[in-house]
DNA sequence: GGTGGTTGTGCAACTAGTTGCATAAGCGCT
DNA sequence: AGCGCTTATGCAACTAGTTGCACAACCACC
């Protein structure tokens, strides 16, 4: 149930219409909570009736006219009681990780391409942190705010380091085994 | 859509019934994929429905009975499909990085005692696979199957390796934040 | 011989997320 | 005026996963 407040996060740090806040679920925000425009229209509506947001006054609401949300007081205070509740992670779930555990009672035949293809892909996205962290978080340490979000973006650099880690070993390992069939 | 192949490769490792599945979801397979009885109770109807797994003979069916499941050749078939098959990597989800990033513009109060309460879970889990480690897979490398295994459990441990470091970082950055309500 | 806990199976309703498609306005172009 | 492209909003149906509960058999034990 964190949609509705991974939108009241985005829209809190910039009042946005339901396209530009899909936008920028494709990045920042997107790289640890994804979700698809009709998810976030949806989420909006009832965000709106429930009294967390608002549309902007200047904007008339025809369809297919842009409306602008901005977040009332109440969005706010929700959005601060949630992130000060104590909630349990909740369990894993990693497909490679189990195509990986199947692989060693079927056969690893056909796995090692989709592998190096997921290493590139980790490859790519580390680079992207990189490049944000670089651009974006000089080494001087700035303002509170600064400092949790370039905690985020680390836990993001670590997480994509450690994927393209595992994957090149898993590649290495899987390339050297017997080459197939064994069960 | 990876449930069914989880069990199938569950009931290749070793026969079962569902409620040792459910157990066994609890453990090993569970560490990156879990499952309910009831989505197991569910799935395995239909698995069996569409021919890939049956009824050990030995054991009727009445409720309340024990039914014992094995995997028949069309079901290694598919998971054998299914694992050489390429998976686009799904979209990351993490409610506590989304969290943080709330708490830059709500505050972080209250936030810290639940970080510290997940980076001791972190800490457990992380305990839990180097026991396994352990006993399971002494140094000198066994068959491919204990290879890839092994690899699979390396990710857990390194995985929780990064949450026990990132998140012993968070609590310290968060401690030293200003106290308070900031923006 | 009944009562209470454990083992085992399962349905129903709900919540969250995905996929596919529909609709409308505005813009440029010919 | 009409055609196609982009921007923008949104509904409906589906799939996957969760929660809550029900029910049957067995076993111990007093």
């Amino acid at each position: 149930m964190s949609l509705p407040h991974a939108i009241l996060t985005a829209l809190l740090e910039k009042p946005s219409s339901g396209l530009e806040l899909t936008r920028r679920f494709d990045k920042s925000i997107g790289y640890f909570w994804s979700a698809t425009h009709q998810q976030i229209y949806r989420e909006l509506g009832k965000l709106e009736t429930e009294g967390f947001i608002r549309t902007l006054p200047a904007e008339q609401s025809a369809r297919g006219q842009k409306k602008n949300y901005e977040v009332l007081p109440a969005g706010r205070a929700e959005l601060a009681r949630w992130t000060a509740a104590a909630q349990d992670p909740k369990p894993q779930r990693d497909v490679l990780l189990l195509r990986l555990r199947a692989a060693a009672v079927v056969g690893t035949a056909g796995l090692e391409d989709d592998l190096r293809r997921h290493l590139e892909l980790h490859r790519r996205q580390l680079a992207k942190y990189q490049e944000i962290e670089r651009r974006d978080f000089p080494p001087d340490r700035g303002a509170p705010q600064d400092r949790l979000r370039h905690l985020v973006l680390r836990a993001g650099i670590d997480l994509e380091t450690f994927w393209t880690q595992w994957l090149a070993r898993a590649v290495a390992e899987v390339a050297e085994l017997p080459t197939e069939g064994r069960d």
